[in-house]
DNA sequence: CGGCGATTGTTAAATAATTATCATCATCCT
DNA sequence: AGGATGATGATAATTATTTAACAATCGCCG
């Protein structure tokens, strides 16, 4: 049971739940691989072959147990526990990121955000006192921090990640346009890059003129 | 020279263009594909493969002209004119990306913000004001908007996203955690789900404790 | 002015991911 | 009670993507 996940399942992954949670919140007792496929734009048996990585949930001639479907995604994403989490950098991206009691607020939680401005820092942001950069290596040790959001400028962005990678923070959540150099046992990095996926979009735009899609 | 470009080519676009950027203002003049690559954490030959979708760029024995390539990547990815584009929803996330005068500012701007809070409406953002939603497919279309960037409530985003559909709007930019359905020959769509990304975090950070990476 | 070193563009091979197929089995209906 | 139905789990086939290999080419240096 123990098969390699491949980064296009991981990404998978929380999209299935998602869609089980609202599935699960409506009532629903049972989906099929057919039917949740469709409803993420996926094959039937994509569905089945990312479930089945994570052993046998399904019910032949009946299909999924969305109750248990849900359950099961959610110890697998780790969703059963709280994940303590800093924002650092009280920019425009980093306070809204704040205000942060989304979905499974309990899943979650904002502890703390950071910033080197000495006009920012001190003042509130959705409840929460910015606080100095200096403070944050010893804030997150000292408060079991599991991830850090990044949302620094870009050029700051590197030296900044280099620094949380000396804490014991478990994760690094970069919303800077930069490629972090990731360490050797460092921590796990994933990026959104707002501009690139803007990017994207005007890439298909302009094409959208030049050549149809075939 | 018109080869299919896939998906996975499509998001390395604007990597490789800021990559570019960034050599091109240190002064770079020539970059191999073993460079770029590294700097990517990419092989010299996907590199290769990459660039020569689109045609021949390089020297022989020489390497990419840093220049050049960045500039052929910018009539690529659409980047020698304006794009403009309105914000949809004026929560957190809205209000932080109506502030948006990021890389390329000459590239992307933001044109107006709508909500449909009362309360909101008239209030000043980044030096715009909110404008009721019922003005927004009007303003689309007179205004000749080319994205619209959709930071609604969840449970409000599929509706909201047709209304805009039924606009002149080239593409959405989606940031609610919802699959929006897409429809034939309706706008492009792209999706930035910070909560997924999150989950994939939780997922990699208790798959760690129990199974090594291979 | 000719050979050497380096790096491209291209084709081929290997690997990974997705889709299709099908035997198996649980449930439901008559 | 038994067969039809429908959907899983597993395996096989297909397709897509990535990596490797190599001949062709350019500039540089002597």
């Amino acid at each position: 049971m123990v098969k390699r996940v491949s980064d296009a399942v991981k990404r998978r992954l929380p999209r299935y739940y998602r869609r089980l949670l609202s599935l699960d919140e409506a009532g629903t007792e049972s989906v099929s691989s057919k039917e949740l496929g469709a409803l993420l734009g996926l094959t039937a048996s994509q569905v089945r072959q990312d479930f089945n990585l994570f052993g046998g949930f399904g019910h032949q001639g009946y299909g999924y147990p969305v109750n248990k479907l849900r359950e099961a995604l959610e110890e697998i994403l780790g969703l059963k526990r709280a994940w303590k989490m800093v924002v650092v950098g009280a920019g425009n991206i980093g306070r809204a990121l704040a205000g942060y009691g989304y979905l499974g607020g309990d899943a979650f939680r904002v502890e703390a955000l950071f910033d080197v401005d000495p006009a920012v820092i001190g003042t509130q942001v959705h409840g929460l006192t910015v606080k100095s950069a200096d403070e944050m290596v010893s804030f997150i040790n000292e408060n079991n921090i599991d991830i850090a959001i990044l949302t620094v400028p870009q050029e700051v962005a590197n030296k900044v990640a280099h620094l949380i990678s000396s804490s014991a923070v478990g994760a690094i959540l970069n919303f800077a346009p930069v490629k972090l150099d990731a360490q050797e046992n460092g921590p796990i990095i994933e990026s959104i890059h707002i501009i690139d996926t803007l990017m994207s979009l005007t890439y298909q735009l302009s094409a959208k003129n030049i050549t149809k899609p075939r």
